[in-house]
RNA sequence: GCCGAAGUGGCGGAAUCGGUAGACGCACUCGACUCAAAAUCGAGCGGUUCACACCAUAGGGGUUCGAGUCCCCUCUUCGGCACCA
């Protein structure tokens, strides 16, 4: 490093960061408390899981919203920006059974660690305020919560068919499950049918779809609409020998093409609806379908399978028999678990109804004439005149005209309109141990029972067995699983599964506000005044599991009179990721992580946090690029020399007016670009001020002038470099801390230049600029652009339209020259 | 397959409303300082060209006085969903 300086003069972030972190934490700089004379904003980044290490993708995440709220601070709001650990899951348990380490042991010293690395980064977080989920004092929370969903019906347990994964040893929610793999594990996840706790989020769907109070980003708005995926359409009956089978149909209006039933294997009616001779294959294929895991099950372009049952159902309107069949292609858990085939004018039943010889019925007429059903490729799903439909012939069919024909089906019994939704109720029953104990015992004589309030925490108990086998070291402690029933006082047994960690994250941004309180989730009156979420932020990873649930929740609790808002948030804001060297993902074993640790040795602090916010737009990230942070650091480098050493060099030419118009145009650009997030251009604005600043530094500034630039200049470096400006405050003989001064107010007429440069361009290409004030009119800008030889000679004289952009260009276009 | 986003120098990226394409930084080149190097400071840096000028924002068309920005088609990359009736 350099020699040249005296160290004095020289950026040495080592001789203060540390020093002036211990500062703010003596003087409680940070502490936060409520100030109701100012307006409140609640500044939120997603809290981490606390695998061991902070790595920089934690950094990334954390230090804009930092910049920002600190930002925020400095303009006078009342800023609560909190932390705490999403602490419960697998990896704690992981390392129990392979290294055989308590898996509460392992969690809280990976907070340690990592509360202590994150003092490095210098964030204003209040850490008193800290918490994990795993602490009994939270999940005794979430324990009270199932009891209220519990009570209202909305927690539930139910067989059905679930996702399990055989690596994690576990069922998973369906929004777990990418691509028919564990999102954990990565393994194929099997179906099996289980009694599981389940969530009633599905009583929310259609409230869940309004995001009028929220302010997503598109892409995460779509995201939860198709995963809710609403569809209109109706219910129709289909009288049969075992009973009525119920299908849905978005297309009702097609009801006339049915030639078939199709069931999903698993329907209830399956067994009541096989003839005696059909038993075997039904059976069989039964068997073999729920052998296949949802990847074969998806599998593309697969030819259709089935199985006739031997038994027909009646067309409510046609009165026709139709025969019943069981397929794969027909999914237990939607709708009603049950389709009519319209093979005409659905692909899925053509290609069902061509493997097997099923008659195929046009009812739509469309543009191109009739369909030629003997050697049908694509059915048809536009719309078009309805035929072979009875009453409904000439009706409009598709889509668009569905709410005619609805109305005149309505009156035909065994039709009536009906919402579906895609979305599933949420699993949540874990057969892990790191979690949350679902608070419920069973009794042999009364059943399940919830466990009475005053008895939370139900806690985990400790010096458990861990088995790879993966069984539930709750299923195996014989001592914990006793309990009495609270209803007979008898024997009974606890559930010794663990709540899905969803649950915990699903409202502790709700807790931030009283992390201590002992009688209640949450401080009502706080959470009233504070909440919702003004901005969070975090990875667009969760964009329908955790915002998904949590919006729920907030809504759960809205109806159990708990909040008076729907939304847990008002707006959410998606960090990008940094991507390695190479470009790819980081991971251990590609070798490409970055340790933020190493570089803030060498580098600081502040160097690290400003590139992070310089190297990307922070919505985008990117991949890290290991000399590229050498430009930040050269940047701080030199503005500590400019604004702590002593000027040297030529004399420039830089005048008072112009340093005090960039300077103050400058603050204004920065405030703008730090409330859109824009932390790459606010600091490629500091360093272009920086570099006129050094050189107005050499120029025969006035005193006056300089000072208010470097004033300005400290003031804007605090949120981003923290360490550097309160070390330049002091240095610069200021008093108290540079954190808890006022964001500088902009001049406005300062803001504006006093000569503005005009683009001249004949026929649309730029001949020449000429430099008039910034309010010169057409007159002006014409009469200047003359001068310009290389203007006129283009021009050539005659006629000109002129197209004038105040402040901008003028574009002359001679008259009577054909363009063309 | 369906839905969505994005393609700008060697690299990361700038560019309010359709108005100077390439801000800021990295890398690179030259110069100053140095015995030398590093650091620092100064200058240059899309392509063709001596220059005038022309070409250039994935490719092709269009609208416009003017298009990276708007419209249509194509290609590529990334993300989501994936037999949801």
């Amino acid at each position: 490093m350099s020699q040249t300086l005296p160290s004095g003069r020289r950026y040495q972030p080592h001789s203060f960061e540390e020093k002036w972190r211990k500062t703010w934490e003596a003087e409680g700089l940070y502490r936060f408390s409520e100030r109701p004379e100012l307006p409140k904003t609640y500044a939120l980044a997603m809290f981490p899981y606390p695998s061991g290490n902070l790595h920089i993708g934690h950094w990334y995440n954390y230090v804009a919203p930092d910049t920002r709220a600190r930002y925020l601070r400095m303009r006078g709001f009342n800023v609560l920006f909190p932390m705490g650990f999403d602490a419960f899951g697998l990896p704690a348990e992981n390392a129990a059974i392979k290294r055989g380490i308590d898996p509460r042991q392992w969690t809280y010293d990976n907070i340690a660690t990592m509360t202590g690395q994150f003092q490095q980064m210098g964030t204003m977080i209040d850490w008193s305020r800290q918490f994990a989920t795993c602490d009994p004092e939270y999940y005794r929370w979430n324990q009270w919560f199932f009891l209220q969903m519990f009570r209202k019906g909305l927690a539930y347990k139910k067989e059905s068919l679930v996702n399990w994964d055989p690596v994690d040893q576990t069922v998973l929610a369906n929004e777990q499950v990418i691509n028919g793999r564990g999102d954990r594990s990565g393994a194929l996840v099997e179906r099996r049918k289980m009694r599981q706790w389940h969530l009633k989020i599905t009583d929310y769907a259609e409230e869940l779809l309004d995001f009028a109070q929220l302010d997503l980003p598109e892409r995460v708005r779509l995201m939860q609409t198709h995963w809710i995926g609403r569809s209109e359409g109706a219910e129709v009956d289909f009288q049969t020998p075992a009973g009525t089978v119920t299908v849905f149909s978005t297309r009702p209006d097609t009801l006339f093409g049915a030639t078939f039933l199709v069931l999903a294997p698993e329907h209830p009616l399956v067994e009541a609806l096989t003839a005696a001779g059909q038993r075997r294959a039904v059976e069989a294929y039964q068997e073999a379908t729920s052998r296949l895991s949802e990847i074969d099950r998806q599998a593309e372009g697969r030819p259709k399978t089935g199985v006739p049952l031997g038994s027909t159902a009646l067309h409510p309107l046609s009165a026709e028999a139709l025969p019943i069949w069981i397929s794969d292609y027909v999914l237990a858990s939607y709708g009603s678990g049950a389709v009519m085939g319209v093979p005409a004018h659905d692909q899925r039943d053509l290609e069902f109804a061509r493997s097997f010889g099923l008659p195929i019925r046009e009812v739509v007429r469309g543009p191109a004439g009739p369909l030629d059903t003997s050697r049908l490729e694509e059915a048809y799903t536009g719309s078009g005149e309805l035929v072979n439909s009875g009453f409904l012939d000439g009706l409009p069919g598709g889509k668009e005209g569905i709410h005619t024909v609805l109305e005149q089906l309505s009156a035909a019994a065994g039709v009536r309109p009906k919402v579906t939704y895609r979305l599933r109720d949420w699993l949540i029953s874990r057969q892990r141990y790191w979690g949350t104990p679902i608070p419920v015992v069973y009794c042999p004589s009364c059943g399940i029972q919830p466990v009475p309030e005053e008895q939370l925490p139900i806690t985990l108990p400790e010096g458990v067995a861990f088995l790879p086998s993966g069984q539930s070291p709750l299923s195996l402690d014989a001592d914990w699983k006793r309990a009495s029933c609270p209803n007979c006082g008898g024997p009974a047994e606890r559930e010794t599964d663990t709540m899905d960690t969803f649950v915990d994250s699903s409202w502790y941004m709700y807790r931030f506000l009283s992390p201590h309180q002992s009688e209640a989730p949450f401080d009502r009156e706080l959470v009233h005044r504070w909440l919702p979420v003004d901005v969070y932020t975090g990875g667009i990873e969760h964009a329908i599991l955790h915002l998904l649930y949590s919006r729920f929740w907030t809504k759960v609790m809205r109806d159990l009179g708990l909040v008076d808002h729907s939304e847990p948030f008002r707006s959410l804001r998606n960090q990008g990721i940094v991507l390695g060297e190479d470009h790819e993902k980081m991971s251990k074993s590609r070798g490409n992580v970055v340790d933020p640790d190493q570089l803030v040795a060498e580098y600081g602090s502040d160097t690290v946090r400003t590139y992070l916010m310089f190297m990307a737009p922070w919505e985008s990230g990117g991949p890290w690029d290991p000399t590229g942070i050498s430009g930040p650091f050269k940047w701080l480098s030199r503005v500590y020399t400019m604004l702590a050493g002593e000027s040297e060099g030529p004399e420039e030419s830089v005048r008072d007016q112009q340093l005090r118009q960039a300077v103050h145009s400058t603050l204004q650009r920065v405030g703008d670009q730090l409330e859109q997030f824009a932390f790459n251009t606010a600091i490629a604005q500091l360093m272009e001020l920086t570099n006129l600043m050094v050189k107005a530094k050499r120029s025969p500034i006035s005193a006056q002038v300089w000072e208010e630039s470097a004033q300005i200049f400290n003031l804007m470096l605090a949120p981003f470099a923290p360490h550097l400006a309160e070390e330049l405050w002091s240095l610069r003989g200021q008093a108290g801390s540079v954190h808890l001064q006022a964001w500088p107010a902009v001049d406005a007429a300062a803001a504006q230049p006093d000569l503005v440069e005009i683009v001249v361009q004949v026929a649309g290409k730029v001949r020449g600029r000429v430099r008039v004030p910034p309010d010169a009119d057409e007159a002006l800008v014409w009469q200047e652009a003359n001068k310009l030889e290389n203007v006129t000679r283009h021009l050539g004289g005659g006629q000109v339209r002129r197209i004038f952009v105040p402040g901008r260009l003028i574009n002359l276009v001679p008259l009577g020259q054909s363009s063309m």
